[in-house]
DNA sequence: TTCCTCAATGAGACCGGTCTCTTTCAGATT
DNA sequence: AATCTGAAAGAGACCGGTCTCATTGAGGAA
């Protein structure tokens, strides 16, 4: 049923019964109940996909994100749906696995598809032709939790930097000085070198700030306590196992999102750690069943709901017409101290420590 | 950039170009040669849109579900795309909030979008027109989790059925007596009458066995058990309340879902209830968190992810042509038993447990 | 040599909308 | 009465691909 069918069956030209329809232009009342009653017996439905090709407009927002199993992500996505909505968008979900493989295919298959503006949250800050190539292609991009400094784009990220140095000093506060930061972000080698080799933009920050809290507070090699690839469960696990396993095992591990602090939680439990008088633990993302577990584990909450959000509205703005300067809009962060976070245990003890670890339960 | 300027610029027809662009037809490897290296020097990018509406395909499924911040249907979503993308389809994601109007707003939407198929979490049994105005485009469509008996199309669900049953003789062998099916269904009148007011495929399978071990073990009045309404944090938490407060509180609650598992499990240890010995909890679906609590939760484990990947198989089998008669596919559940789950309190404690609740901690 | 076949290419219709450009004509203006 | 104005409707081009059908010519069969 198209429109020349309609128009056909109420007796007037397709242009006026496209008026009708589209709701566009200036038709008399006779003939729109004509139109409409035609439509209706013929059960006409509208081809998003050729009125799209003429207006050029899909009403659809692309969306690119590592993980939809990610709490944090769908929280996030949850944010941009409801906006989305609410302003008449739909959206096309992309999951690129945190691959920029993927990634590039899937920003390739949103253009080809003509959305209308796309949301990324891009895997590399490095890699980022494909990002540019939005931009080339005169659709808005507006970033997700990582900012790409040389992208001109619109960014929304939470205050990564001041968040992670505000905890690690509590760390260094409580007396801990073997502090790990344990993220998913990976090198080549495996190992942190320098920030630059850290391509997550927000994990950069994160990464900068925990840097400067332990310089300020003297402690060398800072550097050697970013710990990489925390990819999946199981290779969590065995950086994990591998840190506590280690001769001078970490007081403190602060878990770069939820996924990873649950890892670390369940096998700190199965080592028969006791948090925090063994182990100091501290997650990004107030993820839900943080406040649940014995005891609680201290977060830095994240406003991921509304990072969402903003970044949904940001690129709305633009579709409508809003011509400011790329804006990179930093929300503040919330750090919720619970029972997972104490002193850091006499250097005595760590001899019996190690003991239990070796014959763990 | 269109093919037109391609072909131009490589000396060739439209049609030719078209050719090579769209891998189809034959052509001679000096004109593909040609037209490839003139669509590279022009940047020439294909519009998915205008494929789409001469082949009428657009390699994307749509999927309808309640609510993508549900670690369920995140998992289930994510089983989804990755057969997609494996199969070369794209994803577009909906979010009906579990409100009816905005699931038949969504299905529109996407029927216009003219997706190639859709997967469709359907919000209640009762009012299913718009899914059959799916059927009548010509569109597979699949259910997921929910089955829809007077539909004739595929589904894919858990045996929540035989898994509520297990289920609740668990807890009536353990002793307990009064046993609480605490679910975000609702019902006009918020009460639970007869298995017709549930409207979700899942929860009212689920219901029935529930009802049916009660009804074996001569339990009466099971239905009074069924507690109805606990959509979101707050009305969960109100509906928990009641039930704690109550002159008789359950002493055994299966939540229907882990957000409902996670509410319930929060307050009751806000109140100061010890579980399993004030009471027994068991959570439909294994969410991540229930392992690590203190005491863990007992789940029914459905096979989420896979339930989304064998409804995008489904769905893409028939995109394909295959044409058997529709399928139900029950996939099996495990019941995971963990600490949350103990024998029901002696009755005559009950008195002293009533004073604590009056006074929480 | 003549006829046939088939690969390679071109011309142009088509998908289902939007939108510009015209034409028509009722009512207001002078 | 003649002219002007603008609302209402129609005709047809256009978006950017796909695809059918027609045309050409090289190589094999008879």
């Amino acid at each position: 049923m198209t429109v020349a069918d309609v128009a056909r069956a109420a007796g007037v030209s397709k242009a006026t019964a496209a008026r009708v329809l589209g709701g566009y232009g200036t038709v008399s009342d006779r003939v729109r109940a004509a139109v409409l009653s035609a439509a209706k017996a013929l059960d006409y439905r509208p081809n998003e996909l050729a009125r799209s090709m003429t207006t050029g407009r899909s009403g659809t927002i692309g969306v690119v994100v590592g993980d939809i199993e990610n709490p944090f992500f769908s929280s996030a996505v949850r944010g941009i749906a409801d906006v989305a909505r609410l302003a008449g968008f739909n959206v096309i979900l992309t999951n690129s696995g945190e691959e920029i493989a993927a990634e590039k295919a899937a920003v390739k298959t949103l253009v080809a598809k003509r959305v209308d503006g796309l949301i990324v949250s891009p895997a590399r800050d490095s890699d980022i032709e494909h990002l540019r190539d939005i931009e080339r292609s005169g659709r808005p991009l507006v970033l997700l939790d990582r900012a790409v400094e040389s992208l001109r784009v619109d960014a929304v990220t939470a205050d990564d930097f001041q968040a992670c140095e505000a905890v690690t000093r509590l760390l260094i506060d409580e007396g801990h000085r073997r502090i790990v930061y344990l993220t998913a972000c990976d090198t080549p080698g495996h190992r942190f070198e320098t920030l630059d080799d850290l391509y997550t933009g927000s994990v950069r920050a994160r990464v900068a700030g925990f840097l400067k809290a332990g310089a300020e507070a003297g402690i060398e090699a800072m550097g050697g306590f970013v710990k990489l690839g925390a990819l999946g469960a199981e290779r969590t696990r065995a950086q994990a196992r591998d840190l506590f396993e280690a001769a001078l095992p970490p007081t403190a591990i602060i878990a770069s999102d939820s996924l990873i602090a649950l890892e670390v939680f369940r096998l700190a439990r199965e080592l028969g750690l006791q948090l925090p008088r063994d182990l100091s633990l501290v997650c990004f993302h107030d993820a839900d069943w943080t406040s649940v577990t014995s005891p609680p584990v201290t977060v830095i909450r994240q406003p991921v709901y509304r990072i969402g959000e903003t970044a949904a509205r940001l690129l709305i703005g633009r579709l409508k017409g809003e011509g400011n300067a790329p804006a990179h809009v930093v929300l503040d962060t919330t750090l919720i101290a619970r029972g997972s976070v104490g002193p850091a245990p006499a250097e005595g003890r760590s001899g019996a420590r190690e003991t239990r670890l070796r014959h763990p339960v």
